[in-house]
DNA sequence: GTTTAAGTGTAAAACGTTTAACAGCGTTTT
DNA sequence: AAAACGCTGTTAAACGTTTTACACTTAAAC
């Protein structure tokens, strides 16, 4: 009997029309107040639930956006997922998920699944680093692009300041006295990590120092092997710099195995900061990202989209910041801040430039 | 006009029926195959794509799935979440998901919310422990609770053993000598949690052992605060038994604050699984939760009841197992283990019974 | 040679909403 | 006193599918 009862049913048994009921559950137009409490309290007897497919089938508009990541069980998206999912529920939206496996076809596959939904609106983390040819299409939903994408003039995007936030990680290695670190990093054909590689890249120049480049794909487990076997065969550097969580992973994972001393013999800036990282004796020095600034802003941008915003695009860049933990050694050699002992815990806000939207470092 | 395009202009374009159109994608009845090739052909040109509203309002037959956990930042629900999607992916379904925030009102908003979809199924992980009163209506979609649960004769359930759970922890650290431990246990007052601490106090009696409990909540910040509060003022136990992943992470986060060696000092099981719990030096020893098989059971269960299963309700249970890494240590006092040196890491299956149906152990 | 059946297609009626268009009726404006 | 307006309510037509009932053709069965 629950799901049977209609709009129909309440309106006979409240003695009123249909679009009355309408009105008074919708809120579209004013109705009698001593009525609509009529009208809410027969619904409520009956069990009565708008129907969802009716609704958005006849007015078309939707209350449910799209979320689709490339890895449904990498802390990071999740993370991201879970805040939009609380944004979007106080606003009254539903989030359907969807994964793209890392994989193109997969993912237009998902997204066409998605977009039978006719969803309000799409937030995307692109597998490549480029936008699926499907929301090319002008007469696509509200979408808001995150993290991975390299095309910043078809709709908006929330990323972060990749190259700053690698350089961030190399100055703080540089003035511990590093000279030669290794870059962890998962796949440098995305431009998100080709940048934070970049960003080491530019700082190690900048002290005359040596910086090797490592992919290790996405998998933490194999990553760690693919970073043992690099270790075996090179002079170990003093440092690794991760430029993911899947990569701070591997990482962790192969100096764990391999028993080296952390940070006695090397030393490890992670990326992303998770609960884990700093319940361990040798608490993590990571690179944070926003990761609530990021999904706040992409909410707000799809809101702004799907409430009918035509403004320009708007390319949102975050900043991330310096956790400084147990995990870098101080070699002292250089700087000036081996006069004194670090606090334990420290947040070092990043000095790349904030920029809302427009043109981008090339 | 890639949205505007419906079947009619599909029907018009390839000189058919409305009605053949839909029997060409939904496969309901038979085309002749020739013709089929065309109007997709011709469906395919226009960019047609069904409309998931119209199909669901008319068939009532839908395709989305929801799932509601009490909180998304935990790992463990994300990963169970994760593992669903892929499930139901292949299946063709598409998966809403859905927040309580541990709070029995939010639960029952977000029900109303998600059933307003009709979904075909709902996957849920109650936030009390208790069967949320709107799916006691007999006419709910197909549903199945999963982990905290303490109802089994409303819906298909599959939880672990949790007594088992307990007891194999326990037994760990009774054959290593530990007489007095600590149980870091979330919330008493949900079944599964009260189960795993009862598994552990069982066996703690058996050798006449000394066992304490406190509550941590769910919040691993806290949590660890709570922990400290409670060692300050309490002899240390010579281990900790956390009963979820988020008491974990307190348990581990507390030991780092306090700087004592892990496990010379205070050992330590953990429970869930992830990889971060082996990429440190002292590896966790956990006890697992088999993710990818309650994920799996909780599909097959939903799918065979949205094909119209109509059999008995079935309460699958599933075993942990124990993963033995280096954060408990050999006290050596008792048993028969303290002869030989372990493995760095051993799993040892669980030998707690498998129930597939039926009573449970009360 | 008539009946049955199988195979394939169509017309039209739903499904449960939202939303024009319109109407009644007090109140204000002219 | 007529006209205009605001407020509140109704009627009926969509929205894009699926599905029932039926129709036509051809082949097989009697």
């Amino acid at each position: 009997m629950s799901q049977k009862v209609s709009i129909k049913d309440v309106a006979k048994a409240a003695g009123v029309s249909t679009a009355t009921v309408s009105n008074v559950f919708s809120g579209k137009k004013p109705v009698n107040v001593d009525l609509a409490d009529k009208v809410r309290s027969v619904a409520s007897r009956l069990g009565y639930q708008v129907n969802k497919a009716a609704s958005l089938l006849r007015s078309g508009k939707n209350s449910v956006v799209s979320v689709l990541v490339p890895d449904l069980s990498d802390p990071f998206f999740t993370s991201i997922i879970t805040e939009i999912e609380n944004l979007a529920t106080e606003d009254g939206y539903e989030i359907i998920v969807g994964n793209s496996n890392d994989n193109v076809e997969t993912e237009a596959g998902r997204l066409n699944a998605l977009l039978a939904w006719q969803p309000a609106g799409l937030i995307v983390v692109p597998c490549s680093d480029k936008v699926p040819d499907l929301l090319r299409n002008p007469d696509m939903p509200a979408c808001v692009f995150l993290d991975r994408i390299s095309e910043f003039d078809v709709a908006d995007t929330v990323t972060i300041d990749n190259v700053g936030a690698g350089a961030i990680a190399a100055k703080h290695l540089t003035d511990k006295g590093h000279h030669r670190v290794l870059v962890a990093a998962s796949d440098l054909d995305l431009a998100p990590i080709r940048e934070r590689a970049a960003g080491v890249e530019a700082q190690m120049h900048k002290i005359a120092g040596a910086v090797d480049f490592l992919e290790l794909g996405s998998d933490p487990q194999i990553g760690a092997q693919t970073l043992g076997a690099w270790i075996d065969i090179h002079p170990l550097p003093s440092a690794i710099v991760a430029t993911n969580d899947m990569t701070t992973l591997a990482a962790l994972s192969c100096v764990a195995d391999r028993k080296f001393d952390l940070p006695g013999q090397i030393s490890v800036v992670g990326f992303d900061d998770y609960a884990w990282m700093q319940a361990r004796r040798t608490g993590i020095t990571v690179i944070k990202q926003p990761v609530d600034d990021i999904a706040t802003s992409a909410w707000e941008l799809l809101k702004e989209r799907m409430n009918g915003g035509t403004g320009p695009i708007v390319n949102k860049v975050h900043d991330c910041s310096l956790i400084v933990r147990d995990s870098v050694r101080n070699l002292g050699s250089r700087g000036a801040d081996h006069s004194h002992q670090e606090k334990p815990q420290d947040t070092i806000e990043a000095r790349a430039t904030h920029r809302e939207s427009g043109e981008r470092m090339s």
